[in-house]
DNA sequence: TGTATCGTACGAAAAATATCGTACCTTTAG
DNA sequence: CTAAAGGTACGATATTTTTCGTACGATACA
């Protein structure tokens, strides 16, 4: 009954999937050995677990990994911003109708953004006219 | 390993689990038959399964329901804009680092935000003055 | 040259989510 | 009173996601 294919988009990455994309967002392109050291930065993983999770990025299409050398080297297929915009977009459509401004609302009546962060937004804005 | 109870907040819903409180907040408390009347105009989903999905939804204490009728009422514990708020911080914070004027370019850059949306969110920041 | 080290492959187990079947209780119309 | 309609409870199954164990190939260097 499911069907992912279905999107017109690569599948979107799931939580775990995800946490390694930003490892090779931040790093670049990296070998599975690299990854898994970031990730235990953070929590404990298995190096076999995180291997097998890259490798189905890498069926699903979201990495490509070039096997040249023993230690393959996985890379993005799309870029930080375009997988990124995919996700907003989901997010707005999914929680807010797809209103940006509800969504920026939001944003700005919370607490964790500061001063700073509105300032910038209208510098944002202005350019944009 | 896995630790929700940590989170300084309710456990975040999943993908179905929002499904149903979307109905809920649109429609304001509401009986399983009608939950699940309403996400069958999208999908096929039996209405034991949604029965279940709002039960389990209560245990996390996401709902909480009013049991004085034989049809139990279910009603979300947190305000709509709470919940979102906090979805809408783990996406920021995720995604961007909690940097909102991050997000806010991708949402500006975006294709699907309006000229009349960018026009909403100018009012929005120039009101914050 | 053999053995320790570091890599990949891959099936399977574990855990988290989602769906469903069946039992059984209540209300209501006849 | 009783059967049909419609409700909840709840264990079982299916599916998806995550983690891991084991096999085995490459490399390096004593």
């Amino acid at each position: 009954m499911k069907n992912n294919q279905n999107d017109h988009h690569l599948p979107e990455p799931t939580k775990a999937e995800l946490e390694i994309l930003q490892v090779l967002w931040e790093f670049g392109p990296s070998t599975v050995r690299f990854v898994n050291d970031k990730l235990n930065e953070n929590r404990e993983v298995n190096y076999t677990s995180t291997l097998k999770q890259m490798q189905i990025l890498a069926e699903k299409g979201i990495l490509k990994r070039d096997e040249s050398q023993m230690k393959h080297i996985y890379i993005p297929v799309e870029a930080e911003e375009k997988t990124k915009v995919q996700l907003l977009d989901r997010f707005v459509n999914t929680l807010y109708k797809g209103s940006a401004s509800q969504l920026m609302m939001q944003l700005l009546g919370n607490q964790k953004t500061s001063k700073e962060e509105i300032e910038e937004i209208k510098r944002l804005l202005d350019k944009m006219d």
